[in-house]
RNA sequence: GGGCGAAUAGCUCAGCUGGCCAGAGCACCUGCCUUACACGCAGGGGGUCACAGGUUCGAGUCCUGUUUCGCCCA
């Protein structure tokens, strides 16, 4: 640490440079192991459990405002006083880190076939260190402050064993099942994915009418969107009381292009308003055509493959092809026949696969499934009855709602990559065992444990991400951990994942724990561009989190993240604004270049006690002088900061708290604070008053620091350490409540008087043209207002003031004047005053303070109102009444004035 | 089809439990390198709070409906 003599406004460069602080400070912090949690019972536990980043590749921006969001939480909190842990880890994303594996392996000219499963998996996990590594790294430049010394990851061994476990469990217990149903096939990722991820998109599209002749005479014309499918059509289906159809019911159809006879059946879940009202039923590539075929004990052929191309089944003519290629062969080939009625278009749902986006193919195959009902009932429950609050409130509603029509989740994946199904099929007999652990012999026939096959696919990644907030305190281990956190704090993540991570959490929660998995869900917006489109790799408009930090550094982009932003609404991310917090990070830099300045040799401790007592007149320590408006005005403003810091923080509302330490930091304590001290602190007001002023100086920076702190970590921490008497870091530091002794309405009245004159001297100069550096006279004429404004009469410097005079009455010699708060504010300005444009001015402001007088006046006669409104608001009004009448009356007297001089 | 969100200054957005002249950043105009900061300072211009009703003493804020845009679910 550099002493402090060193680091002053001479040594310090003018701007703020994020690289020479951010990475020595965060070393820093984890060298005195600050991020480390302690089970400490004589605390308020506090803990976040991250949402475990994929270890595919680099974070993205989204993950820089949630872990923004999660370390402003924790910092916080840990500053205050709480036993705080932020758990963190990673996810394996089976899907998304098989695929990135499986690319590089191509471009080496390999598959993972070729390379076989154990050394694939080899390759993965290589792949996993490496950019767990990176992942950490990321986090760790963006200040993130999580226990890394608990860095888990889902595919750990306990964390396997956690999944193992519930399987098991839940399968003990009749909620898992295996069976072959339809489920969503992504042909281009080769598995079966669950309904959340296929996303259904409107597309233009075409509905085909088809014409199958009747075995014995006649037709029917059925209607589809999907052409091709009609090869593996094992029915035609009507509505049971279509008047239309009902007598073809139980007559056979032959099928177009492959000859079979199909029967008409009747099915009340046909929609008699689509299309012709009859259907083609296709039991193995559609949903409904599935149910359809089950009640009807239908055959279901495929004719699509796994790979998206048609089977053999679909005919010698069509075997191979691609779906597109053999819906336009088909279609060709019905025309040729005379089996194509019509085509129209038709704009409909197609659904794409979540994470390449190829259209999804309905088929049906073997998979694992959750029976969801029975979980849902007591996960709605938790949330109805309050045990989890979420954040922004409407969130609750799409939860519920969804719950509410939950469906069983496939969790099954033909992958490689991820947590292999604990169920082992005996080679020998056939017979089917679910163990943690592998068997040692088949319970039916004994055959040994090696001729027990184990199942060949991997689970859903979000069936280990629902375990999270128990695996990583490590469940099923009964730990203190688990006993202490359990439940955590607070969840926050983006409200995307709602369902597909949240809503599952809270199922296996109170599942496997009994207890809901968190008290709140904080959920977020998502990150869009400048021009509010989503970010996306194939747009080419993500933005990269670290070029940012590298640009601009780690608080500029963490406080970009948060201001500006309302609770579970998205954001656009700009360059300017951007370049906006990073003004903020140099104002900040420069306000404390200047204290440091100013702060050399000084020891807070001699004012301590008189600081927190209010700076009282009576018990003023020696060597200091008597505390000025100014400075109880700052300390009451510190007051306000911190009162609302706390408040938004505790809603979440992060935005509003940002805003609220932006205006305090660069309005109030910059322009106004500053400034005022600048006398006493270069010392003309003699060394006692430079004292005091230093005191307060310090009081007020010091606390800015630490309030803003867990949202700018890196540089309030740098300039809180070198200032005199604080510590090792704010990081450990209490953060600032509102000291009680600092209250003072009446300075901060007297000070926004005096600051409304330095403005209109201000305001008369600019109209007056007189240059910047030239002194003028004030002649200020206050009534009653005089003695408040005498407190803070030394700041009219700040408008550049000569000397000033208190009249009782207008002077009579030319000058420039307005009115603001009652008090008149005169110029005199020989030879500059412009009567015209005085005149104007006058008018104007006459005319405003007219019009809000006749509103208020209005307000006042309104019937009801001195009734029905609260009495402050009344008195409120009454004072501004009285106060725009007397200004009122200033101006017209003004005016008549300005009329006698022409 | 059901649900949710947004609509406020030229642009991007705040505005929490209804109550001081509706704010900020950027942009714009004027003047300033005033020994912390030109990534700055001072002054200024700019708004029918989408529209129509309603509740209320009082509505940008609450309720109903309409329009436009976006999202989620089916």
């Amino acid at each position: 640490m550099k002493p402090v003599e060193e680091f002053t406004a001479q040594s310090l460069p003018p701007a703020y440079d994020p690289h020479a602080v951010e990475q020595p400070r965060y070393r820093a912090w984890e060298e005195a192991g600050y991020f480390r949690a302690e089970i400490d019972p004589r605390k308020e536990p506090f803990c976040i459990v991250m949402p475990p980043p994929n270890v595919t590749g680099r974070l993205h921006i989204g993950h820089a405002l949630d872990n923004t969001l999660q370390d402003i939480l924790v910092r916080w909190h840990r500053m205050r006083g709480h036993a705080t842990l932020w758990q963190p880890g990673t996810d394996h994303a089976g899907i998304a880190t098989q695929a990135v594996v499986e690319r590089r392996l191509r471009e080496e000219g390999q598959t993972r076939h070729e390379l076989g499963r154990e050394r694939f998996l080899e390759r993965v996990w290589a792949w996993k260190d490496e950019y767990e590594k990176n992942i950490v790294e990321q986090l760790k430049r963006l200040g993130a402050s999580a226990d890394w010394s608990r860095l888990r990851f889902t595919m750990d061994e306990g964390l396997s064993r956690a999944v193992a476990e519930v399987f098991v469990r839940y399968y003990e217990r009749g909620l898992i099942y295996r069976g072959d149903y339809i489920v969503n096939w992504c042909p281009e990722c080769r598995t079966a994915i669950s309904d959340l991820e296929v996303n259904h998109e409107e597309e233009a599209g075409h509905l085909w009418t088809l014409r199958y002749p009747l075995v014995g005479g006649g037709e029917i014309r059925v209607a589809t969107t999907r052409p091709e499918t009609m090869l593996g059509d094992t029915a035609v289906a009507v509505h049971p009381e279509d008047e239309r159809y009902r007598h073809l019911v139980g007559r056979e159809a032959e099928l177009p292009l492959v000859g079979r006879r199909i029967p008409v059946v009747a099915d009340e879940a046909v929609d008699r308003e689509f299309g012709t009202g009859a259907v083609k039923v296709t039991p193995f590539h559609d949903p409904a055509d599935f149910e359809i075929a089950r009640r009807h004990g239908l055959p279901a052929v495929q004719v699509i493959g796994e790979d998206g191309r048609m089977t053999g089944a679909a005919g010698p003519a069509y075997a191979g092809l691609p779906r597109e290629e053999a819906r336009r062969r088909v279609i060709a080939d019905l025309e040729r026949g005379g089996f194509l009625v019509s085509v129209e278009p038709l704009t409909h749902a197609v659904g794409h696969c979540d994470r390449c986006d190829t259209v999804v193919e309905p088929l049906v195959s073997r998979q694992w499934f959750l029976r969801m009902k029975p979980l849902a009932e007591p996960a709605m429950r938790a949330v109805e009855e309050g045990r989890i609050r979420i954040v922004p409130e409407r969130f609750t509603r799409v939860y519920l709602h969804w719950m509410e029509n939950i469906r069983d989740w496939c969790i099954s994946r033909q992958l490689w990559w991820g947590h292999r199904i604990p169920a082992y099929t005996c080679a020998e007999c056939g017979e089917l065992q679910v163990a943690v652990d592998r068997p040692e012999r088949c319970r039916r026939c004994g055959a040994p444990g090696e001729r027990l096959v184990q199942d060949e696919d991997v689970l859903d990644t979000w069936f280990s991400s629902a375990l999270w907030p128990f695996s990583t305190l490590g469940w099923p281990e009964d730990t203190p951990e688990l006993r202490y956190f359990y439940p955590t704090s607070v969840l926050v993540t983006g409200y995307d994942i709602l369902f597909f991570w949240v809503a599952r959490m809270i199922v296996s929660g109170l599942a496997f724990m009994g207890d809901v998995p968190f008290r709140t869900v904080f959920l977020h917006g998502l990150l869009r561009d400048a021009e509010g489109r989503k970010m996306s790799k194939s747009r080419g408009n993500v933005v990269d989190p670290m070029d940012v930090v590298e640009r601009y550094g780690a608080d500029v982009l963490r406080f970009t993240l948060i201001s500006g932003t309302a609770p579970g609404n998205d954001l656009r991310f700009s360059e300017e604004r951007v370049e906006a917090s990073r003004n903020f990070a140099n104002k900040i830099w420069n306000a404390a270049r200047l204290a440091l300045s100013h702060l050399r040799g000084f020891d807070p401790d001699a004012g301590r006690t008189w600081l927190s007592a209010g700076l009282p007149d009576g018990s003023r320590p020696e060597g200091f002088a008597a505390a000025e408006l100014a400075d109880r005005w700052i300390l009451h403003r510190v007051n306000h900061a911190a009162a609302e810091t706390g408040r938004l923080l505790e809603r979440y509302e992060f935005g509003e708290a940002a805003r609220t330490l932006y205006d305090f930091i660069w309005s109030e304590f910059c322009d106004w604070y500053l400034e005022a001290a600048k006398p006493r602190l270069y010392g003309r007001e003699g060394e006692e008053a430079r004292r005091t002023a230093q005191l307060v100086l310090w009081a007020a920076l010091e606390r800015a620091l630490r309030l803003l702190h867990p949202m700018m970590p890196f540089i309030t921490d740098e300039l809180w350490i070198h200032l005199p008497g604080t510590g090792p870091s704010a990081m450990v530091a209490p953060y600032p409540e509102p000291v009680e002794a600092w209250w003072d309405e009446d300075a901060a009245e007297a000070m926004e008087t005096v600051m409304d004159v330095v403005r209109a001297v201000r305001h008369l100069r600019t109209e007056a043209g007189v240059e910047p550096a030239r002194e003028v006279r004030v002649v200020l004429v206050a009534g009653e207002a005089e003695p408040l404004l005498r407190r803070g009469e030394r700041y009219l410097r700040l408008a550049r003031a000569g000397e000033w005079s208190f009249l009782a009455e207008p002077p009579t010699e030319p000058a420039s004047s307005a009115v603001t708060r009652a008090v008149q504010v005169f110029l005199p300005l020989r030879g500059l005053i412009d009567v015209a444009k005085e005149r104007r001015r006058l008018e104007k402001a006459r005319e405003e303070a007219r019009a809000l007088l006749d509103r208020i006046a209005a307000r006042l006669e309104r019937p009801g109102y001195r009734e029905k409104a609260p009495a402050d608001v009344v008195a409120r009004d009454e004072a501004r009444a009285a106060e725009l009448r007397e200004t009122l009356r200033a101006l017209e007297e003004r005016e008549a004035q300005l009329r006698e001089l022409e």
